[in-house]
DNA sequence: AGCACGCCGACT
DNA sequence: GTCGGCGTGCTC
């Protein structure tokens, strides 16, 4: 091999070298690409790259691997880009990763995907131009309409993307347009990368070196502006701002200029000692983050709680994971601060995980309190940018401490001492759509077993997959079954709706009881919780002469009315339509809502309390990135006395002015077909009772119900858990339910009814042959049997939890999948797998 | 998942 | 004849 001059090339030097690279497509391997020359020497695993992938997508990847292996059945495509000079993913992660895509039976780029911050992935976007070198003079082609209409766009705008191409034709797409164009070399196509993550960059002037460092010419200068003030006056600012004379290094970070401009002086001034060199301009990457002093707790744990932290870590030294089963108001918290800072002081890196809805909460400001800026928060509602902040932070070594919500497991931690996991049996730690359908508890265990590190699940309720598992001395348990100071557990009351309604003591669907609570607690200036596990105002609209009910096009669920905006909506697929005014069916006008939801119960209870302050608090009246705090930070202050909501006012919310909780209709939680709905619903009522009488005074919670007998109340009433446990685990073990067992569940989902049926039979044929023990039931229809106009049948899969059978029944799943695609009758059924499924 | 290629029906 | 539909196969 030569170079360009001709010489000899030092073999050694010459072997190729190969990477690689996870690309975010759902294809289950990685893609090898060549590496250049000049890469060599700084790429490794962990870099991100830009390469082209097809004929024309240009992607952004992570490299998973380098070697010296050339492939032997194509041509590796060169790596086009090295976006960094230093890892972006450790390799502990991508070992995370791998894992991640085994466990959960998904695809290691989509696992990526999930991973990354959407800020650090560059998007490739098709473009058009006019090409510079066409002449439009005597063309030797005919121009179509559409062309020509695409090229005056261009002629004007300069550039188009494909999409707006389809926006102006009204197609839904031009590629056939935009080809012809191309073949006919009118316009040129070419990528365009974005990189989307944008530093927040502050201006800041400072004085010119040559004043600081000789003070004379700063006195000469004071001379020489005696006649411009204003000038003047803003040297004086600035050294008023910068004192330079005490300290001349400081002249060099400057001032923020937005501090001098905003004081009302002169901005031409200001230009003008610019241009005459006494000042300069230069701009700086700030963060996005507000400078906050860390302030070590100084609260003092009850002697309770002093005992259960040291019980904890006494557990750690033979368990790698914890359940702190605290009941509400134990005052978990505490202990978190404690614990965090002192795996902090030992030098290693803490993650607390939180539920989505608890992130926004006092909880963070309290340990914003403690931790200051060395505390990263990862939440969903922050943007892209603040999120790919959080990431670099965390690569930097500024966040030795990170809160966040579920997608927190992968950021770049390379040597975590402890992951707390805060109301750990939560559900939406578990991803549901798209793949990786992770569990954040379970894959934070692993994560934790990675880094050799410690996890704490704390819960009041927690799941019984944890604690099974502390039963089975596999985690350490340690219980806190006492309030925090003076606070005591609430007073429970069952309200009879049945027997109230016989006596025609229900008024608007509220029972006498609950009526006199809230009563009591507004004569008293105290605050009312009301849970409602349902938005909207009533779940359908119902014809009283046939019973028509009104449903979604799309999916196989009645639409909701929802009395704000008039509309009738599917919580499935979005689906908005107009309220009917008569019944489609026979005609008559007799439609009337049936069921209530959060819009209802606000209504009914402004009825029936007309001089109460109500609020309302659902997914409706916190769409917005401050919508859940406004409302929070209202209900805090006391400008509201009843607050009616959904399943948010459940978690960690800790007012204690709130004195009453009343639990609409309790049944529904129960009465939902799935084995794990007497846990949700202990858990559910549990938590939102636990909001009453958090400070001095007794709470009362008010739980209506039709059939107050039911055991499951008796055991909430009595608030023992560990006896609600048992009673369960015996139908769960009876009938092979998690936690005794592990479910598979596969949905395959096709246009045509038949074709997701038989797809669905098809495949648990295949499956019936895998060599494991198992049990596997449908395929059925599922609950909602049509969603977004794909029907939908389940097959649901138990397997031995111990020993090998998941990962062999893992296995030849994977094949199976592979020979269903191949069969030409199911070629367009998707199935999705999702291990763990709740 | 996209996206290119190819085969076939509905229209000028 | 051609446009544009969708089924099928591939991506280093």
């Amino acid at each position: 091999m030569e170079d360009l001059f001709g010489n000899p090339i030092d073999d050694k030097t010459s072997i190729p070298i190969f990477a690689d690279v996870i690309l975010p497509v759902p294809i289950p391997w990685m893609f090898t690409y060549m590496v250049p020359r000049e890469m060599e020497p700084i790429i490794g695993i962990g870099f991100r790259v830009i390469v082209q992938f097809g004929t024309r997508k240009i992607l952004t990847g992570i490299v998973g691997k380098i070697h010296q292996k050339p492939p032997k059945e194509y041509d590796a495509k060169p790596l086009l880009e090295l976006l960094d000079n230093q890892p972006m993913v450790n390799p502990l992660q991508i070992k995370f990763w791998h894992w991640i895509a085994d466990y959960y039976c998904c695809h290691i780029g989509e696992v990526m995907n999930a991973a990354l911050p959407s800020g650090m992935k560059l998007n490739s976007e098709s473009r058009l131009q006019l090409n510079p070198t066409f002449q439009d003079s005597g063309s030797d082609y005919p121009i179509d309409e559409r062309e020509k209409i695409i090229l005056d766009h261009l002629e004007t705008e300069g550039e188009l993307t494909f999409e707006a191409c389809g926006k102006i034709l009204e197609l839904k797409s031009a590629h056939h347009i935009i080809k012809s164009l191309v073949a006919k070399e009118m316009v040129l196509v070419y990528e365009q990368l974005k990189e989307k993550f944008t530093p927040k960059i502050e201006n800041r002037i400072r004085l010119s070196a040559l004043f600081v460092s000789d003070k004379s010419a700063l006195e000469a200068l004071f001379a020489k502006l005696e006649s411009k003030p204003k000038q003047e006056e803003i040297i004086l600012k600035y050294l008023q701002q910068v004192p330079v004379y005490k300290d001349e290094k400081i002249n060099h970070e400057g001032l923020d200029k937005k501090l001098l401009t905003e004081s009302g002086i002169s901005v031409n001034s200001l230009r003008t000692l610019i241009k005459n060199g006494i000042f300069e301009e230069f701009t700086k990457i700030i963060s996005r983050f507000e400078n906050l002093p860390t302030n070590p707790d100084t609260l003092s744990l009850s002697p309770v709680q002093e005992e259960a932290l040291n019980q904890i870590k006494e557990a750690y030294k033979e368990k790698q994971t914890v359940l702190l089963h605290g009941i509400t108001g134990s005052g978990k918290t505490s202990l978190y601060i404690k614990l965090v800072q002192e795996v902090m002081d030992s030098g290693s890196q803490v993650l607390l995980l939180l539920p989505e809805i608890a992130l926004t909460t006092q909880m963070v400001n309290r340990l914003t309190k403690v931790f200051g800026n060395k505390m990263g928060v990862f939440h969903s509602k922050y943007s892209d940018n603040e999120r790919v902040e959080v990431w670099q932070g965390v690569i930097q070594g500024r966040f030795q401490f990170v809160v966040g919500v579920r997608s927190a497991v992968f950021l770049p931690f390379d040597s975590l001492g402890l992951i707390i996991i805060d109301e750990e049996h939560e559900t939406s730690y578990k991803q549901h759509d798209p793949a990786p359908r992770y569990h954040a508890r379970d894959t934070a265990i692993m994560l934790a077993y990675l880094h050799q590190s410690k996890v704490l699940l704390g819960s009041a309720t927690p799941s019984f997959e944890s604690y099974y598992n502390a039963r089975q001395k596999k985690y350490g348990l340690v219980e806190l079954n006492l309030r925090y100071g003076e606070a005591q557990l609430p007073h429970f009351h069952m309200a009879d709706i049945l027997a109230d309604k016989k006596k025609n003591l229900l008024k608007l669907d509220t029972t006498r009881l609950l009526r006199e609570k809230i009563q009591e607690a507004l004569n008293n200036q105290e605050q009312v919780l009301i849970f409602q596990n349902r938005r909207g105002y009533a779940p359908y609209i119902n014809c009283e002469d046939c019973s028509w009910v009104l449903e979604c096009d799309h999916c196989d669920v009645s639409l909701t009315y929802h009395q704000f905006g008039e509309e009738m909506r599917c919580h499935y697929c979005g689906f908005k339509q107009k309220v009917p005014t008569s019944c489609p069916a026979c005609g008559s006008n007799n439609l009337v809502t049936v069921g209530q939801g959060t819009e209802k119960i606000e209504e009914n209870l402004a009825m029936l309390f007309p001089e109460a302050r109500i609020a309302r608090m659902d997914l409706d009246t916190t769409r917005s990135k401050y919508g859940y705090q406004n409302l929070l930070e209202n209900f805090s202050a006391g400008n509201v006395d009843i607050l009616v909501g959904t399943q948010m006012i459940t978690k960690g919310l800790d007012f204690g002015n709130v004195t009453v909780v009343g639990i609409v209709d309790a049944d529904r939680l129960l009465y939902f077909p799935d084995f794990r709905s007497g846990e949700r619903a202990f858990q559910q009522i549990t938590q939102v009772a636990g909001r009453a009488g958090r400070r001095q005074k007794t709470g009362n919670v008010i739980i209506q119900s039709r059939k107050p007998d039911h055991p499951i109340y008796q055991s909430i009433l009595s608030g023992d858990y560990r006896n609600f446990y048992l009673q369960e685990m015996g139908e769960r073990q009876q009938f092979f339910y998690p936690p005794l067992v592990k479910n598979i569940k596969i949905t395959s989902k096709h246009k045509e009814f038949k074709t997701a049926e038989t797809a669905a039979l098809h495949l648990k044929n295949l499956l019936q042959a895998i060599p494991v023990k198992k049990i596997i039931l449908g395929p059925e229809k599922g609950l909602i049997g049509k969603i977004k106009n794909q029907y939908i049948f389940e097959l649901l899969i138990k397997l031995d939890k111990n020993g090998q059978a998941p990962p062999i029944f893992k296995e030849h799943l994977k094949l199976v999948l592979e020979e269903l695609a191949a069969a030409k009758a199911f070629k367009s059924v998707r199935f999705i797998i999702d291990v763990d499924p709740v």
